[in-house]
RNA sequence: UCCGGAGUAGCUCAAUGGUAGAGCGGGUGGCUGUUAACCACUAGGUUGGGGGUUCAAGUCCCUCCUCCGGAGCCA
């Protein structure tokens, strides 16, 4: 006989509390915080099953009334008593225990304390902060945003692709890989026979999952990848990690509006589904992590995002009353705080800026007619930064080609690509959107980090 | 990787070159409705590592390490 249908969870209480009200219920879980007094204590439960805890009653008339006032956070319990309404009370409703038993004591030295800790301590005990009110917020909520992820692109008649993550397709112009080996580096000869490699080749941890799913995407017209990404980049700051995950759509007959419009839409449609689902947690953030989360994503749902060509954005930032640390100047790439002032300051909302030069952009990216520029986009928000980049593809074989030529980049690793142009092209587009960077957004957390479970960045591989 | 800041009790932080402290957390006791509970008592230290200056270094100098922030790279 199993255990779990012995237990009530205090989800179902807060979701309906008048079923349960003055009858008699059972749960499990573990000690918040307890406060006792002579002959009666409260014991504040979490049992995992949502964002709240249910306070427990108990007095001298229990058995093991000493062993209980002497519990420490964390410890195991399951209780039976009965639920009772306290509309005069901080909290709705409360369990008086008729029986408590200790499952297991939790040891004195547990680092989660009965106090505030910074978000800095608590990445050093990554594998206990699911147990704190953020954290526990925070993971919910990027499980429900996935969620809402998949049940946007699925409702939509996308296909799910399960990208690569070791490729040997090398150079995307994403940024540094790592290299994945079957060799043993101890004992390595130069020059190394890759050959040897169990795959056969050299090989290396995605940077992006776009080459293979474009090629998806004529077979299926609409199709995304979601997975885990990897950059080598040594990056140190709070919007970068090296192992992140992405959501790329790939749409085909489809042009840069288009893919503009899908990212527009599913940003609203995400945004919605975590106000919805998780509003105990978006709650929480919106006092005590980022006072007004709650508006300024209302404000995104109900607003329309801008849109500014590289080239008026220039012109924008010239003409603003604002001294900037770098100069604009036309064919480089915009500072952050450039991109910054363009969202915060300018347009004050999520912001798309289109039609980017041709030298900072990736090579597969289709060429505008003034030979200068080709239809990218990145979409800026207030805070975050850049959060989507994006564009419509090169479907023609004969510029591709030749783009790819300059760049120096092989046929025999990359002809599989230019095949998606040589058996029917047509125009398609597509972005990547950074998971944990709208998980950010929609929470208030300002370090990537901590919107991550066990994250990986710069000597930081614990866990 | 570059620039800046910080490393002192379990945690968050004090300490003019001169006896290393507080709050919280822990432990013990008290308290008849608490919810950041409250009150009393108590234990707890290789001041990030190494080197140097000085009668004397947490404090000044050199160096290394780590973390945080800004920049770059980007999602």
């Amino acid at each position: 006989m199993g255990l779990i249908g012995q237990v009530n969870h205090i989800r179902d209480f807060f979701e309906d509390p008048n079923a349960y009200d003055n009858r008699t219920v059972a749960v499990s879980g573990w000690v918040r915080t307890l406060r006792d007094s002579k002959t009666f204590g409260f014991i504040e439960l979490h049992d995992g099953t949502c964002f709240k805890n249910i306070q427990i009653v108990f007095d001298e008339k229990l058995s093991n009334f000493k062993e209980i006032t002497k519990l420490t956070i964390g410890s195991s319990l399951k209780i039976q008593g009965k639920l009772v309404k306290t509309p005069q009370a901080k909290q709705p409703f409360e369990i008086q225990a008729g029986e408590i038993v200790i499952l297991a004591v939790s040891s004195q030295s547990n680092p989660i304390q009965k106090k505030r800790h910074t978000f800095e301590y608590l990445r050093t005990i990554a594998h206990l902060r699911s147990r704190t009110n953020t954290f526990n917020a925070v993971f919910r909520v990027r499980s429900i945003l996935a969620y809402a992820i998949h049940k946007f692109f699925n409702e939509r008649g996308f296909v799910y692709v399960h990208t690569p993550i070791i490729t040997s397709v090398d150079a995307e112009g994403a940024g540094e890989m790592f290299q994945v080996t079957t060799l043993e580096l101890d004992k390595i000869k130069h020059p190394i026979d890759y050959a040897k490699e169990l795959l056969g080749r050299k090989t290396f941890l995605t940077v992006s999952g776009q080459l293979p799913v474009e090629a998806f995407c004529m077979g299926f017209r609409n199709v995304y990848t979601f997975g885990p990404t990897f950059r080598a980049e040594n990056s140190n700051t709070p919007r970068h990690a090296t192992e992140f995950w992405m959501i790329e759509p790939e749409i085909a007959f489809a042009d840069l509006e288009d893919d503009m419009k899908l990212a527009e839409e599913m940003m609203k449609f995400i945004f919605t589904y975590v106000l919805e689902n998780a509003s105990q947690e978006m709650a929480f953030f919106n006092q005590f992590i980022d006072k007004g989360v709650i508006e300024r994503l209302e404000k995104v749902i109900h607003s329309d995002f801008g849109v500014t060509t590289y080239t008026e954005a220039i012109e924008l930032l010239n003409k603003a009353d604002q001294k900037f640390e770098y100069d604009t100047n036309w064919g480089a790439n915009l500072q952050t705080e450039h991109e910054r002032f363009l969202s915060e300051k300018i347009f004050k909302k999520p912001v798309f800026v289109i039609d980017y030069p041709v030298g900072i952009k990736a090579f597969y990216m289709f060429h505008n007619e003034d030979g200068k520029t080709v239809r990218a986009m990145d979409l800026l928000v207030p805070g975050v930064g850049e959060i989507i980049g994006g564009s419509q593809r090169e479907d023609r074989e004969d510029v591709l080609l030749q783009r790819m030529k300059e760049e120096g980049m092989s046929e025999d690793v990359y002809g599989w690509y230019l095949d998606v142009r040589r058996y029917g092209s047509f125009p398609h587009a597509g972005f990547g959107l950074g998971f944990e960077r709208v998980l950010m957004y929609i929470t208030g957390m300002k370090n990537i980090r901590d919107v991550i479970p066990f994250p990986r960045t710069p000597n930081q591989a614990a866990f």
